[in-house]
DNA sequence: TATTATATATATTATCCAATACAGTTAAAG
DNA sequence: CTTTAACTGTATTGGATAATATATATAATA
């Protein structure tokens, strides 16, 4: 299991040395962004930029989908356990807003990140950052 | 969205009769046993008998795996995710002594249901009672 | 006791889906 | 500029897997 909090989240890796650090496709990376699993950062010109964070996240998404046989909809559901506004000191009011906690196996992120500002916050979230592995996600619930 | 809690927990029909009423082969049924996402009631000869909660717990898990997308591994993993030791009022001695909720997406009520007795007291089970559904499993969390 | 239903176990099928490849365009780098 | 890399979109593939079928044995029932 790798715990994601100690990395950093900042933008450092194009898609292909991520691809390179993860031994996946660029493809597949956009698949997982596709897929609403991921938040990359991106440059002003759409190129998308992966941190520490996110590839730790993608590897422990790779896990899961790889070792315990869960699907993206498995994976999906599970990132959106977590209600964000009850854990974050600001209350997240954009997600709570969205009601994003009702809505089907969405993340928040996914919901609130159309535009850029949110999808900001929502990369820097607790939730987002710890809600990656399983054992990051009972810990929240415990 | 169908709340078990109001429902009878007493065993009633056949496995032939359940398949009926859920439009499913008792196969099928046999199959979500196996995998751990059920747990019939048994006759003193090994036959199954299913309760109103029993078919609405299949109901429900046949409509994550149809509507939601979700994989029988996925609905294994989310119904592991409440330690029901914590929510007891006994605190369920026998399920945090086999530390089921660290097994590997193993619903406690399978590694500790093996004897009947384990298997009778996890059925009556708030967990595994209201962690059927997606909404109850979000309520415990809340 | 004869018939029907259920049990376990294994084999098969038919679909789904994660991952890759391809095509045409746009941005970055040397 | 020329080359390389990344972008979006669509098409393809290989493996997984939910569900069914088959076979044999045992229990319930009429």
């Amino acid at each position: 299991m790798i715990f994601v909090q100690a990395l950093s989240n900042k933008p450092l890796y194009t898609i292909g040395v991520a691809s390179e650090l993860l031994g996946l496709s660029p493809h597949s990376l956009r698949l997982y962004e596709r897929e609403g699993l991921i938040l990359p950062h991106r440059t002003a010109t759409k190129r998308r930029l992966y941190s520490d964070v996110e590839v730790a996240k993608v590897k422990n998404i790779h896990l899961m989908v790889q070792d315990k046989g869960l699907n993206f909809a498995a994976v999906r559901h599970l990132l959106s356990l977590i209600p964000c506004w009850k854990i974050r000191a600001d209350n997240c009011v954009k997600c709570r807003q969205l009601n994003a906690f009702l809505q089907d196996g969405q993340p928040c992120w996914v919901t609130a990140g159309k535009n850029k500002r949110n999808r900001d916050v929502c990369r820097d979230c607790r939730v987002y950052l710890n809600s990656t592995d399983l054992g990051g996600l009972k810990e929240m619930i415990y």
